[in-house]
DNA sequence: AATGAATGAGCTTTCATTCAT
DNA sequence: TATGAATGAAAGCTCATTCAT
């Protein structure tokens, strides 16, 4: 049989990551089978083994791929000198890309790999890794809006950039269990707590706040 | 053994679940074998046949049994009369409670059930009560401080509470990945973030938001 | 606990077997499970196996049952003197009772217990002698009859007998499978059998039938 | 090994219906497992439900089996012109190919077969079609031979058929409880009877009868 | 390179029977 | 005596993976 091209393999590579994606957004991993896969694929069973070594393969490999995406747009928001531009930017960014409904299916699959992670250490690492790094870019940001003056000193980066990341996965998962969720309140929502907070920065902190630090 | 009051077969059952949950936690449902959770039991498979009538069934039943505790949180916290306070307490009690080591196994089954829900059409159900629920009860508390004055007007309440329960989701999944994650920092950023809508409530609102909200 | 007596342990027994019979016309032998006949009772597992020492018990216990009733209707019909009566009235009798919308249990108990005697031995044994001695006994009959010269010489007795067996046998499968059928219909056609094989004693076989008997 | 033809997979397909019905032949369909048909094909259990859904679509693959079988050699005998040849070579080709001790599998299976019928709607279907349209053909084969004048007026066509089919099921029945049975004799009966209503077509239905059917 | 029939360990579930109470 | 919770072997069936063609 005759050789084939590097860009033949890579697109078979992504009709199959394609055709799984499609069966674990409908059934998620653990229902869709390899012969799912292959009938929606229309390939071979042996076929698919040529380009994926295991079923747990294609489940780590669509896990990464989302990984790249993320840390892209989260690299764009850095360049930005403005700190309060580059967190709004990123709120609706991130956020606003959640409500397409064409993403129904990443948002699906993206909470079937938040629980695999838990069981397969390979899941594992790619979700450490798709956490960590958007975690410590959020940090710096944050530490930088910080020295500028724009965000409350008394914030912890680390503690501030943890909670950015779950109000993205909060969203993630609500729409995943009900895509009509109306994401344009939940934007605003966030707006307002980053409006607020950047009003905050120079204040002194409440009373209550004061009495709670000493401790 | 026959002729077995109530509270036996009670305390049988709850044996069951605690077995399934140390099983489910540790290796996820479907790596979970009825196997498992009969060497976990120490029963035998048909006894727990008796108990549950399958093994989606205990899923099922422990999905539920958490609603019920989460539920009863929120409730306290809206009986409290300052608005102010009922949220401070319901970020110490709800997030401060996640810290807890021993609350790993439920973190880790939590994530597992939110999975779970995408596929199986009864523990959905029981996902969307344990959301539908805690949102409007918080969505409720958000426009009484919104009516005394003590929140922002801008605030859409039902966007809001959904952000409030992003923050909790997000920091179980955050927990479920890694159990040494910083709870005080991120329970802090959480108080910064209520002080600073709080102090917000009756500023004006900045000039960026005002522009946006002209669209 | 007191000693019952004789009459209450038979009457046990007899609830025993009316809810097994129930049971097994409904669902056949193999689908039916011991706890079926413990929800058709009302008593207890254990209190079953008093009574009986195994499902196959069960199962032997009500083959065994019915050959009693069928005997006794044989016994009846060969006190006859005239043999051309008896025959009627075994088919009248015998035939007739199957049309009785009641025996509809039975009917399908029959066949699978029919079906029973192929896999077990001692249901096999009912079933055998049921029909050995039905058999000896229309043989006897048919062999009087020939004596008297009611019935045609050149008639096998046994053969014969096996032929009115097939025929009550036949009857009772095509009303378990469909109790609609006009058993009216199928006693007459029988009589007229009975008829011509009565009015064809005396006269002589006919060409084609002497010119078989040659080879 | 991919890539075979129609051929082959029939006769994979033959081989399996083939070991089934050995199995079904020596213990009946319940005490039949799936791991004794996969001993007796030699093949993997995976292999078999590649050809099949379930046993049970097995044992309504062999039942309808039968059918086709039964109504080629019906159509033969419908097709002579003689309505008494018809049912002589009916009565040899039939009954005849019972005596095969080759047959003695089959006869097993059928009884089997009957009586899941009463429980298995699909299996149901098939025996009634298979018996349904013998009964039909019986019945018109019977009315032609009234119209000749060959056959007896007074005899219901359906239930003479029936009658029919009982010789042809008893038959199967005794044979499948004792191979030893004498089945020329039980022909010879079935050809005795048939020879006398033949010679009783023109005669006078006797007293006893024409009393009976006054009423 | 591609095929898809075959594998077989392992899954969930059932159910006749027992026996401590 | 009577109960019914417990047993556990065994059932039917699935499915990721392989490999002869």
């Amino acid at each position: 049989m005759p050789r084939v091209d590097e860009a033949y393999l890579e697109s078979r590579r992504r009709e199959i990551l394609e055709a799984a994606m499609n069966c674990f957004a409908r059934q998620g991993f653990h229902r869709t089978t390899m012969q799912d896969i292959v009938g929606e694929t229309g390939l071979s069973a042996g076929a698919i083994y040529r380009y994926f070594q295991s079923k747990e393969d294609i489940v780590a490999a669509i896990a990464s791929e989302r990984h790249a995406i993320e840390a892209t747009m989260l690299d764009q928001a850095l360049d930005r000198v403005d700190v309060a531009l580059a967190l709004r930017q990123l709120i609706r960014g991130l956020l606003g890309r959640l409500a397409d409904p064409e993403e129904q299916r990443w948002r699906r699959i993206t909470v079937q790999v938040w629980a695999e992670a838990l069981r397969n250490e390979r899941v594992m690492q790619v979700v450490r890794e798709g956490l960590d790094e958007p975690i410590e870019i959020l940090a710096e940001l944050i530490q930088r809006g910080q020295r500028e003056g724009t965000l409350p000193r008394d914030l912890d980066p680390v503690g501030a950039a943890r909670v950015c990341a779950a109000i993205f996965h909060g969203l993630v998962l609500q729409q995943a269990w009900d895509p009509k969720v109306d994401v344009g309140a939940y934007v605003d929502t966030t707006l307002v707590i980053l409006d607020a907070l950047l009003g905050r920065a120079n204040a002194r902190p409440t009373q209550s706040r004061r009495a709670r630090r000493r401790r």
